[in-house]
DNA sequence: CCTCCTAAGTTCTGTATTAGAACGTACCTG
DNA sequence: CAGGTACGTTCTAATACAGAACTTAGGAGG
């Protein structure tokens, strides 16, 4: 199977993967989350090719998770901005943090600590139910078909 | 800048993505949740190259997130089980699996639903923060560096 | 004891992707 | 008009991947 069919899985991992599962396009998000918006931010922060960059840019753009808007003109100059739909792609890229300060960390501990603006506490978020709002595990849930799904490929 | 230097980076999101960040590792660990061990399970559901495989699953070993242990002798086979450190990567995957059903399902809607056991309810868990037990978005949080972080290119 | 079968890889060949560096373009500043 | 800035594009060599065949070590059936 090649990469570029991986979307047309059904199943919510590989459809999501399909947009974020390379090598650099989640840094590139995060360095969104960060406030980094041109192209040349991006370019010096990450250190990646620029040809790779200009890809990977137009793919977001295209799956909807960054804008491309003029911010100046004669020349025109764009920038990169998050969407909704990118926006919510920080319970992932904070999951991903979560796991890389429990178990990829050094000696100093984690690089960066995140306040809940709401309750003032320096706190990594978790995983809850909605519906009782207990913190869950992997162990306390069970997947289960939907109506609509016959294989068992799906997740 | 090389992909294999930036598990380097003082950074949480590039240390995890050294581990997790390539096309298949992800798809690999999810069928690893849903209770996939043996090399020929893995091949024929994901359809990638036996050869890639190969090299997926060793990395995963290396790195601590699979354990690779033998299941019958003569001749000897091995199958391959998440370790506690690879458990934690459920709430990385269960936040792909909300943001895909959110924004990549197709009309028949999300493939799998997931049932809280500890009540019963059918939700999708979300990011709570563990001291108030509010639900967080990104706009809820602040990032900060910690005090051993002099440069602004961490998470 | 010969053939087919299973499981877990390994090897081979051609194609696709990436890294690194140079180049292009449209404008601005001194 | 030389140099600088921002945003790319083009080029070549190295690396990674896809697809298929082959290997190894045994087990089952005839």
């Amino acid at each position: 199977m090649k990469w570029d069919e991986i979307g047309d899985m059904r199943c919510s991992v590989a459809r999501t993967l399909s947009v974020i599962g390379d090598r650099w396009t989640l840094l590139i998000v995060r360095d969104a989350f960060l406030g980094v918006r041109k192209f040349e931010q991006f370019q010096s922060d990450l250190g990646l090719t620029r040809h790779l960059l200009t890809d990977r840019l137009r793919k977001l753009v295209e799956h909807g998770v960054l804008d491309r808007v003029a911010y100046q003109e004669k020349p025109t100059r764009y920038e990169y901005r998050l969407t909704e739909k990118g926006i919510d792609l920080y319970p992932i890229l904070l999951s991903i943090v979560r796991w890389g300060d429990n178990w990829m960390a050094d000696k100093d501990g984690p690089p960066m600590l995140y306040v809940h603006r709401g309750c003032g506490h320096v706190a990594m978020p978790t995983l809850h139910c909605p519906d009782c709002g207990e913190p869950v595990t992997a162990r306390d849930m069970t997947p289960q078909l939907a109506q609509n799904s016959e294989a068992t490929k799906n997740f």
